[in-house]
DNA sequence: CTTCTTGTTACTGA
DNA sequence: ATCAGTAACAAGAA
């Protein structure tokens, strides 16, 4: 479940431990990535140079090779950093606990990158949803292109109001999921924002007034920059670079509390089925 | 046993 | 062309 906020923890954490280390060995344990991964051992003895990530998609440069690493985590992936000596997780995506955890502990280990000096980098994913993939900078562009507005960039109110005017018969959560036009945005904080809006999440777009769009447009970046800040939200027990929950999960006002009280109204939180995935929201306090 | 879960893409039918 | 709905992907939890 890592959205944009988790996935810009992990990339912060990952930042501080791998950039500038050489790569020793590349492993693929997971025969489905193969294919993905075309000429991957060029990556030998190269380092990796920086860590973007655009959306949910985390995108690793190298010193050397012209090629990019893309990392998407979908819903089970984790990227773990061990240290050189240690059995101590340092990096996580989701994992089962919040307890300090060994190598034993990942049993769905995919790809993996050793580093010179013995520390290591690996993905583990339960489902196999996640990928790695190696791309030229033509096939970056590309996958760049098919992202929508950056939250955590400066975003132009007229941008945004061009947007939803091109999708007036979308349901406003559909929009909000949707990457092509806002990227990062997946179901926890869909919900959320909706709720700091003040909206139903089956709101069609043509529907809102102007002052449910500006409260949405606001609390889009408001509520992604304080997830950020907050480490991200542990739900299913995600942690980062320091082994720490993600802070945000105590600020969830609608997200997994149906059939709670509304904090705000005391009315009791739903949840119900909206563009496929539980939504969950406040009768009361979203028109 | 069944049902549900998230992110994304692909497909179908309106 | 849009949009909603659903299956698929894979595994585990309830």
């Amino acid at each position: 479940m890592p959205e944009l906020p988790e996935v810009e923890t992990i990339r912060n954490g990952l930042r501080r431990f791998v950039l500038n280390k050489e790569i020793k060995e590349l492993k693929i344990f997971d025969k489905k990535l193969t294919p993905f991964l075309l000429g991957y051992k060029k990556l030998k003895n190269d380092k990796i140079l920086e860590i973007d990530r655009i959306g949910k998609l985390l995108i690793f440069k190298f010193k050397k090779s012209p090629l990019f690493l893309l990392v998407h985590l979908k819903m089970t992936g984790q990227l773990v950093y061990l240290p050189n000596n240690s059995k101590k997780l340092m990096v996580g995506g989701h994992s089962n606990s919040g307890q300090e955890k060994d190598r034993e502990n990942f049993k769905h280990l995919r790809f993996q990158i050793n580093f010179l000096k013995g520390d290591v980098l690996f993905l583990n994913d339960t489902r196999r949803f996640a990928y790695v993939k190696l791309v030229n900078k033509i096939e970056l562009n590309t996958i760049k292109g098919k992202f929508g507005l950056e939250p955590l960039e400066k975003i132009k109110y007229s941008d945004f109001l061009k947007l939803l005017e091109g999708r007036a018969n979308k349901n406003i959560k559909a929009f909000l999921l949707d990457q092509s036009l806002v990227s990062g945005i997946g179901n926890i904080y869909a919900d959320e924002i909706l709720f700091a809006a003040g909206v139903l999440p089956q709101r069609k777009v043509f529907s809102l007034k102007e002052s449910e769009k500006k409260l949405i447009f606001s609390n889009i970046s408001r509520i992604l920059k304080l997830a950020v800040k907050k480490r991200g939200t542990t739900f299913s027990n995600y942690i980062d670079a320091e082994g720490q929950t993600g802070e945000f999960v105590k600020l969830l006002k609608v997200y997994g509390r149906d059939g709670q009280k509304c904090q705000k109204c005391q009315n009791l939180i739903l949840k119900d089925r909206v563009a496929g995935r539980g939504t969950h929201y406040c009768p009361r306090c979203q028109k």
